[in-house]
DNA sequence: TCGTAATCGAGACGGTACGTCAGGTCTTAAC
DNA sequence: GTTAAGACCTGACGTACCGTCTCGATTACGA
């Protein structure tokens, strides 16, 4: 039998939003991107692999854009935070070190590869993710940067922004189009663009 | 009228390839890229756009990648070649500054990037880009980058394939996430990474 | 406008078959087949001719000859129902007569030679419209004929299998092969098959 | 090597019609309709089988029915000869049971099913057929039918075309449908339409 | 003797239809 | 009001044949 005994039913949601419905998606769609790459990501694998209708995903989501931006904000302000308080230089280039490593390593930094490449197929996805994501990340890590150079901890070369893109561009350039990303090269970009080590 | 005078009767190909028809494609390829985005970019539509049937398009190339890997060869041949004797600081620094320029203004830059985010999407993508476009171009370039520093023109920080990677990775980063590309940031980033303008 | 009153709005199916959905298939199939012949017969024109998508087709239906067994049948029991209580010669000769004009004149008859037409290309053709409409209708004929042949009311001179082969045979050979049926030919062999009229 | 010696080489055909490459054709069509229906029969296919250019196959026949004809004339010719002179009773029951089992086991019989069956779908079919092979053969079938008769040898309860129609009509039409054509159903038809067996 | 002409195999070409898949909208029925 | 389910139209996918065409090689005939 498929329906068991009535009570063993799963309480279904009723009235308001089902919040298992919504992370099914969510693991789901990064299931699917990891496993099998953005070409098998269609709401309809997503829907199948969640246990969930298509027409849930509609009604919370206009795009499946939306539902990795979601995963890529949620995991990535837990898995690499942007150091906030007292910024050293080694703090700093830890953070570049971990973000390398978030980008080759880490499901989420798919995610986030993923969108970059979407948003370059579809001016609607450039903007979200700006919005939602690389444009509040940047204010942080540009915080970070000012913060470290204020106290003395590291003396960039240019200003912070163009530096952030001077790191951040190269390792995410190599990163999508397959090549590797190591670590000496965050070491070299950040040696050059934040200053000598002290010491 | 369909049958216009005799003479200018179209020459079909019989037994070879038509040349007409390949060109038909690689450019009907290119203006859907530009005029629709990538993804209106189907073989349906450049089928109908270049007046030619699928089959001629799937006789020929794999995959749509294919196509714009040829029209990336061929138009970034022409319109952005490698400076290769005797480079000054100046031809490496305009070299860059005309990659920046392709890459927003050129109809081919927008299939490069097309590319570069599509190999993030498709693995096979990746290897043919770096395959017939990026390392032979890459060869190129530090090629150009070894002649230069061996005549003193340049001052290198890092080692040439870190510095083109530094200069590039940020200018396509910018490009792909849908934020401007200033001739400034490259001047910026030359100016970081090649050494200071003599004077 | 594309949104009439909103009144007017078709009540689309949702989670059921949509019986609209099926009818103009089926007539779409009919018409095309009269109109234009079986080679005109594809999925997509029955699609494009019906307002319905070749999904919906290909949902409900394994093949087209599956659509026209499906009017067939439906047709055929409103318009060639057969005589069932208390056959009299008249009625059998009169049912064998329709049976003749069925097949010249009437749309349904075409549909049952491209059926016969198509079963010797394709053997499931074959088995499905002896198993869906040969089969039964022939049942009710034998029927028929031996109840009427209890009655007295004719005299086959053969079993009665054999002497519906031997009526509906030559009949359907004709209209195959583009020759006329006359009401004579029915008569012919009927008056040789079934006896001779009595009075 | 591929081509063996010189002197082997295949004589090609110069300025007249090559009869090895017309053979070729009407086996390679007779052989595809036989071995997988008339769904295989494609120009493309009997080509490739016939190791001929679909040019060669479009130059000498306006489509692939004519060739079907083609090969059924000759081999009806050759097998299935219509009792010329002096025929007797047996003589023509001995063609109806040839004619029977032409239809079933005979390949050039599952060519004329074939094009009957074509004939429905397609009236220059219909046309063709009747011109080249029905009607000639039928003026055969009629002479024979008629001297026997006035040999007293038969008693049609018929006019000759009508028998002729009663007898052939059931036998193809249940080779179309996928039934049986049983001998005893050819001598039951016969022995109803012909008179009976003197004795 | 040599050009003219028709043949042949090969296969590219513009098309149409195939049967499948996903997209995004909508309706139903259960909860 | 939300859910899973799924029918629906749309449109692209990559493949198979259609019938037309042009090619280069081959062979026969006639000037």
């Amino acid at each position: 039998m498929s329906a068991a005994s009535p009570q063993s039913r799963r309480p279904r949601s009723g009235n308001r939003r089902d919040e298992a419905a919504r992370l099914a998606v969510l693991h789901a769609a990064d299931d699917l991107l990891v496993e099998h790459g953005f070409g098998a990501l269609t709401v309809e694998a997503i829907a199948r692999r969640a246990g969930v209708a298509k027409q849930t995903i509609y009604r919370w989501w206009p795009s499946k854009v939306e539902i990795l931006l979601d995963t890529l904000i949620e995991d990535s302000a837990k898995r690499l935070p942007v150091p906030a308080l007292e910024p050293t230089a080694e703090t700093v280039r830890g953070y570049l070190r971990d973000f390398a490593r978030f980008l080759t390593d880490d499901p989420a930094g798919k995610v986030l590869l993923a969108l970059v490449a979407q948003a370059q197929h579809d001016p609607g996805t450039a903007d979200r993710l700006q919005e939602r994501y690389l444009r509040p990340r940047r204010d942080q890590e540009r915080d970070m940067l000012t913060r470290a150079s204020a106290a003395g901890e590291i003396t960039p070369a240019l200003d912070p922004d163009t530096t952030l893109d001077a790191v951040v561009g190269p390792l995410v350039y190599r990163a999508l189009t397959g090549s590797d990303v190591p670590p000496d090269l965050v070491d070299a970009l950040a040696g050059n663009l934040l200053g000598p080590r002290r010491g």
